[in-house]
DNA sequence: CGGAAGATCCACT
DNA sequence: GTGGATCTTCCGA
């Protein structure tokens, strides 16, 4: 299977947001390796998006890394306790991103568990439904930002391809702060699939 | 320098 | 459905 270059990233995160979905997302540790399958994904569609942290043209230290080439990771850290993973879009200085929200488990189970640090009850379709929950599974921090999607502890492979009518867009999830654009039908996830959040 | 808010998750009611 | 955890980042004064 097909390492994904930075290039299929360097499109508008709209079309990469959608074609990323089926792909593979590696995560290598020396004891063994987890497979997620992206089940879910939003575009921050830059300067022009209220709901994007690149919104008017900011540029902050935490959010500096979407100017950059597509197909960077840009990690950053919500409420004091979790990660976010997204990946660059677009081109050099064009700032979006695409926010990867959750992932279905390919292989690597008994690692994820651990990383989760779950004991006892729980069901096996929570372990990556959200957003931090792949970050804490995939044990991915601020380490990440900045790096390519071509490293060799995290990158994507082809997965598998998608069809257009399992495809549903909606309105993204927890952006209340951001007035219309709260509506834009911008977040893409796998119809019917028990790994996607918020359902 | 202070304060507010946050692309979340979990436990509890 | 609601609220707490937890703390960095950002902006305004």
């Amino acid at each position: 299977m097909k390492k994904l270059k930075k290039e299929f990233f360097q499109r508008s995160a709209l079309i990469v947001a959608r074609e990323i979905l089926g792909k593979y997302l590696i995560r290598e540790f020396p004891y063994g390796k987890v497979i997620l399958k992206i089940v879910e994904a939003e575009a921050y569609m830059g300067v022009d998006d209220p709901a994007s942290h690149s919104y008017g043209g900011k540029i902050t230290e935490r959010n500096k890394v979407m100017y950059e080439d597509g197909g960077l990771y840009y990690v950053y850290k919500i409420y004091g306790m979790h990660y976010c993973l997204n990946v660059v879009a677009n081109k050099k200085g064009i700032p979006e991103a695409v926010f990867i929200r959750a992932g279905e488990p390919i292989q690597g189970l008994e690692i994820i568990k651990e990383n989760r640090g779950l004991k006892g009850n729980f069901k096996v379709n929570q372990l990556t439904n959200g957003p931090s929950k792949i970050t804490q599974a995939l044990k991915i921090d601020l380490s990440f930002y900045g790096k390519s999607v071509e490293d060799s502890q995290l990158y994507f492979l082809e997965g598998e391809k998608i069809k257009e009518a399992d495809v549903v867009r909606a309105p993204r999830v927890n952006i209340d702060y951001a007035g219309e654009a709260k509506f834009y039908p911008w977040r893409f996830y796998i119809r019917g699939n028990e790994y996607v959040s918020c359902r």
